[in-house]
DNA sequence: CAGTGGTCTAGACCACGAA
DNA sequence: TCGTGGTCTAGACCACTGT
């Protein structure tokens, strides 16, 4: 009586992995195809294709339809720098990074005017953000700003506001404060293709929002990112020193 | 030529996430058997069990081997609160929860080492916690603390810092800054059955450094939380009013 | 033991990508 | 057109939970 067997695709996946680590398969490489993958296991279609799902979740490798499966370059790991709102200065310095925005004034609607602490219908001036480097999708950010305090230099294509839109940063007025919820799920249909993700793997999810010291909400933004890609790092000075783990 | 025919799985479990979501299925219930849904469908338990997959990663169903599949109590979100290092008041104050606390002393290895600054074998106090509210598992935490710095009292049973592991607080001195940094993954098959989820069911995972005035670390602690059950927020406060989006 | 979910198979057909 | 991954089936067998 030893223990019960190991699911089968684990091993594959395990064998797989190894490969993959080791350097026997090589970043960028395609992998044998599916069917020949599945007759040298000795196991079926269905089963191989459980046994690269884990993969594709660890990132390890990168499904594309009609081409085959491939091994991922190891991504440099992006850093999502909390409090401050961008991301961090070696990625956001990045020259290959690029940015499309896309910006248009919508009214407030269900949960954005809760979050803006907004009436219903109100103007916002809202800024679809897609980060881009190379082949390779960073995230995407919607960030919403009432309209009556969006800077009008932000709507210049060169400005400095515009720019800080490249790393996600903040926008509007300085704020006195800045909350940030972090979440993980799955991704909506939409986020998956616009990511180029698969719907197993999570993403990190980040809404954001900014008040000024009269208590406005003078931003908020809804980041997500590739749960495989991104890390979030957030830093607290405790400036007085008390006990903060006493009941 | 109309748009092509959507996966048969996803509008299967669109029809169950109504059911649920409308309290036509109400919360604890048992779904029928997969073999009866599927007869019931007219589609194979394969694709009914993608179908269950799918919603079991949104939270709304819970596989249970040998008994069935559950409609999920809605859970309460558990707060992750960052800087603080603690669970939400609501969530610490609940009386229904129940911790398991195990402390032993490892010699510091690998990762441990460098994420504590310490030299490998150094001897550190090890607390592995599960926290639990009823059937539900709310996370788990290992937190180590060098053996020099560990308070005494942490020992007994009964001392606030004691109690402090309830909420995956911060042990030892006083930190100055408390640094968290935020990622979501797969769970380890060790998660996976720790915490009952899928290996599908990401987790968001917390690493918290918590270093004193003098720059020695003084706490580390990993944290899992199953991704669907929490929250993680960071406060920060720009005590500096500068423009901070600025090149 | 019976009933449940978990894994696996062999083969079919569809959708995508590059010729 | 061909080779690739994506979806699906019908049925087999295993593992877990309760009686």
């Amino acid at each position: 009586m030893t223990g019960t067997v190991p699911p089968r695709h684990h091993d594959i996946a395990a064998d797989l992995r190894q490969q993959i680590t080791t350097g026997r398969l090589q970043p960028g490489e395609r992998l044998p195809s599916e069917t020949v993958l599945a007759q040298r296991y000795a196991i079926s279609t269905v089963t191989l294709r459980r046994a690269l799902s884990a993969l594709q979740g660890e990132g390890l490798v990168e499904k594309i339809h009609g081409k085959g499966n491939f091994v991922r370059r190891p991504h440099r790991k992006i850093m999502y720098v909390g409090g401050w709102g961008t991301l961090d200065p070696w990625t956001a310095a990045e020259p290959a990074l690029r940015v499309s925005v896309r910006s248009s004034t919508v009214p407030a609607h269900g949960d954005l005017a809760t979050l803006l602490n907004v009436p219903l219908g109100s103007p916002l001036a809202e800024f679809s953000c897609l980060s881009i480097e190379g082949e390779t999708l960073h995230g995407l950010a919607r960030i919403y700003v009432p309209r009556d305090l969006t800077p009008a230099a932000v709507l210049d294509d060169d400005s400095a506001d515009r720019q800080a839109l490249t790393r996600f940063a903040v926008l509007g007025p300085q704020p006195a404060t800045t909350q940030e919820t972090v979440c993980t799920r799955p991704p909506t249909p939409d986020e998956s293709s616009a990511l180029r993700i698969g719907t197993a793997a999570p993403v990190l999810a980040v809404t954001r929002v900014s008040t000024d010291s009269a208590g406005r909400v003078v931003e908020a933004a809804l980041l997500t990112f590739p749960g495989d890609r991104v890390d979030a790092v957030f830093t607290t000075h405790h400036a007085n020193p008390e006990r903060q783990t006493s009941a």
